[in-house]
DNA sequence: ATAATATGGTGAT
DNA sequence: TCACCCTATTATC
């Protein structure tokens, strides 16, 4: 599930649910030990930055997750159930309670450890202000293929496997171009689509990047199989022109695309 | 019961 | 490029 948008979305809710009290903080698989120094604190802010996720209390303190390929965030309201064993940190206040299981980080750091982690990753389309020449400078120098590149959190922040394939087949894009040669409307297009879909993302909590024309279903809630062009469809004809949609490994990752669509 | 898989990232080689 | 970390779900024996 975590791709940019499902964290924009958590921030959104626990700012809601959490900030402006105090809330518990404990961490019922033991393995984030800081949780005790911040129990009982008031909570002054959720932030997503891309694909990591900053909670802010006093004293510039912040709790810094990172969901990785497994973790997961359930929220819910009281009265809690009690914590299973993975659950890494349970936050809590009167009427809501969130257990965070399987993140690959979760630890406390200071102003200027954020400081550093905000430095190294690129514009997110899902902040405001966020400045897609920033990320047009580093790909208009890289002879990386632009699937790469997608991936790379320190040119863009927050897409993942997911919307790098449905990204470059809507933008008709082949994978492997290299940086250099993506122009800059290319780019721009991908980038203002990449808005739109994300943000859709954030409202809804899943990633749909198919439009309503090419759905094999009419129905008016989108079906899981008709969510994507093609990711995870290999094998399957591809929804424009019927060529069997492919997968290959790139930056470490299964990458989907339509050799006749993206080209 | 065991294996394979997944929307991610780091650090060593 | 590889090994590794983290967990739940689904498939396979």
């Amino acid at each position: 599930m975590p791709e940019g948008h499902a964290i924009h979305r958590i921030a959104g809710q626990h700012r809601t649910r959490f900030v402006g009290g105090p809330v518990s903080v404990a961490s019922p698989q033991g393995r984030f030990l800081e949780a005790a120094r911040l129990d009982g604190r008031e909570l002054k802010g959720v932030e997503a930055y891309g694909k990591h996720l900053l909670y802010e209390f006093d004293g510039r303190r912040y709790v810094h997750v990172h969901l990785g390929l497994f973790g997961k965030v359930w929220t819910a309201q009281q009265p809690a159930s009690p914590a299973g064993a993975t659950v890494r940190m349970r936050l809590s206040n009167d009427v809501w309670y969130s257990d965070l299981i399987g993140p690959t980080r979760c630890r406390l750091i200071d102003g200027d450890q954020r400081s550093m982690l905000l430095a190294r990753l690129g514009p997110d389309p899902l902040r405001r202000g966020a400045d897609a020449a920033l990320a047009l400078v580093r790909i208009a120098k890289s002879r990386q293929p632009i699937a790469a590149l997608l991936m790379d959190q320190s040119v863009v922040a927050g897409i993942g496997n997911v919307y790098r394939a449905e990204l470059l087949f809507r933008a008709a894009l082949d994978p492997y171009r290299a940086g250099v040669d993506v122009r800059q409307e290319t780019w721009e297009g991908i980038w203002d689509d990449a808005r739109t879909l994300m943000r859709s993302g954030v409202r809804s909590g899943r990633i749909v990047t198919t439009d309503p024309a090419d759905r094999e279903h009419l129905s008016r809630a989108v079906r899981a199989t008709d969510a994507h062009y093609v990711y995870r469809r290999t094998g399957r004809w591809c929804r424009r022109c019927r060529t069997e949609v492919r997968a290959t490994d790139l930056a470490g990752r299964t990458l989907y695309w339509c050799p006749t669509c993206q080209t």
